[in-house]
DNA sequence: GATGAATGAGATTTCATTCAT
DNA sequence: AATGAATGAAATCTCATTCAT
């Protein structure tokens, strides 16, 4: 730990202190807004819940909104990194997609009011939220198509598009309902119906 | 004096006309809710929308929520319907999927509204999206599992939600971008996806 | 009184009812304003004072501002009316400035709240009431101007703010402190002034 | 160490430190209040405007009322230091009159700010511009009931708030827009009317 | 003395809901 | 059944003021 950061560890300076403020209001609003959602939560409960007066909040985040964003924001960021740390290093073909599944679901566990807050269809968010699978969906689509990966008959776009779907959909599916299914049980289903398919036929629903 | 059971359309009963006023709030709320949300929507916007004044609005309906699912379980229903129709002719293998495919690309086509509602996110109003896509996987789940259609490996859960997600986020990406790719791409893609997978890998993203 | 109007006087009709709570919200305005100034007044206290609940006064205005600009705008043509009035039965010379104060100060005798509101300095009046005094300062040292009423060396549009100003200060004034002089006093000072000057001198303040 | 009597430039002392401080915050006070108004400027915003933190205000003035009187009160006491010093040399009659109006318009043209803050309105401050008026109209009446210096009919509380109300108005009216007349052509009707009148008739306002 | 983060009271404004007509 | 004025709880946001560093 260097000591220019702070010349005591009981004795934080001010910025110091200040940063530590911003961080407990991010943490508050990642909780409340994973619990309860944007429009359930106020800027009062936020400030209370990091045990701040209400006035604090907005010294450091201009509204509500500014908060829901910037947790949003930094959730995307490492959701991408982490995907993108996970094929970073090789593999091919099934390998490929197995590693991808892995990740996604790693970070998942790890991050599950992150990934709650990402997908679970909140409005305010869904600009976002399409923002961040439309990325994802793009750059999918792009490399596919550069490379021509795909079969004939899939279009590179519509692919990405279901591919985002189907994981956005299972990782808050599993991310609520941990014991539906293993993690690897997961991975298994997601890599190969993405690999291979399933020859077989949607039901009728009842 | 006034024909009670009456078929007149000069004179509607007050049944039918009570029955009208209903229909015009259901058909504001639809219009309203797929273009803005149900927060960015008040109870007056839909009284005024149909006509009506603010008051009316309670006469027919408890709250903003109870239009607001009203909506959403017609929506359901109608769409299962559509899709119960498209698989009930028999069929089996990759016709059964692509049958699947067009009912509803078909019905988003024709219920944009609908579509727009039922995948736009939107689960501030009591988990609903939640419960619709769940109630689809978990009657494709259901009837997987009883089946044993599925090749070793792959989850009927997993696989549901999967296919749920996949199908949803298509749909309304098409719907949204109808110029994006020709429904017959769509169905295409999303049947041989689903069916034989891609042999491809996930890219890296940027 | 009109039987169109009302059915009954005791069974005041819906608009006629709105227009009454639009009219109690107006006199609290004006009261309230006249005593405490715009910023000392809340929409609440408006509304309550009224006995009104605190929503009740986003039915009829839009904010404090819209009340309060209505409220210095109707005065302002009150004002003008009475004045108008006052010099429209001809006379010349020395009457005519006569029947101008008297007008004046009666008026300002009848509406001392709105002379308060509108001569009080308030900031956020200031605009309006310096738009007040340059109206009634452009048509002076227009008329003035045009049929050369003012001796060498009176330039009409400095003139005209003189004048005004002398008119605005003694009223506010004398509405705060009416026993200070007797209204004719008042009048007979001002008309001196005007015609005749003092032939006198400032006084060195201490 | 440090020079206790300082006039060095070099190291100037804590109490010539403290007095300078405070002079910044006066003079952003003093420009910030004749740009917006009292109520329109926060301490922060004079704090910051003075390159000062926000607390330092609180240092210096027990609130913002406190700095706003002292400004005021300090223009004012500028303000009859002028005036005085014009009418102290002697002069009678018009020569007075007009010294008068030529130190008060001097005084206006250097002092614009303080001006704008002397007539501008802005009694929510506790009725302050009023005190100013009143307290320059005092001095104004004594002086000249003292003397009899007024002819019969012209009261002289009523020709000092009259003509305190006259200055205040076109001094602020010639700042605000000072092409509309040239100084002299100010002064020449100011004196006119006070000491000569103008021997003419208001107009009926259209 | 200066700093600036934190406070919290209070003002504005919206809107779901009620109810007399 | 329909109306729409009224309600009042609750959320957002500001800012004068304090106080530990």
């Amino acid at each position: 730990m260097s000591v220019t950061e702070s010349h005591s560890r009981f004795r934080p300076s001010r910025s110091e202190r200040r940063a530590a403020t911003q961080q407990r209001l991010r943490e508050s609003g990642l909780e409340l807004f994973a619990e309860q959602g944007l429009h359930a939560v106020t800027t009062h409960d936020i400030a209370h819940h990091a045990g701040l007066a209400a006035g604090t909040f907005y010294l450091h985040f201009s509204d509500k909104q500014a908060l829901f964003h910037e947790i949003v924001h930094s959730a995307v960021e490492d959701l991408r990194e982490a995907l993108r740390a996970a094929v970073s290093n090789g593999g091919q073909g099934q390998d490929r997609v197995r590693a991808h599944a892995i990740a996604l679901l790693d970070f998942a566990s790890r991050n599950q009011r992150v990934i709650r807050i990402l997908f679970s269809g909140e409005r305010d968010a869904a600009a976002l939220e399409q923002d961040v699978l439309n990325a994802l969906a793009d750059s999918t689509a792009r490399t596919h198509r550069e490379r021509q990966t795909l079969p004939p008959g899939v279009e590179p776009e519509v692919f990405a598009q279901a591919l985002v779907g189907m994981f956005a959909r299972v990782v808050i599916w599993w991310v609520e309902n941990p014991h539906a299914a293993t993690k690897s049980q997961v991975i298994e289903t997601l890599a190969q119906i993405q690999y291979s398919g399933t020859q077989t036929t949607p039901q009728e629903p009842r």
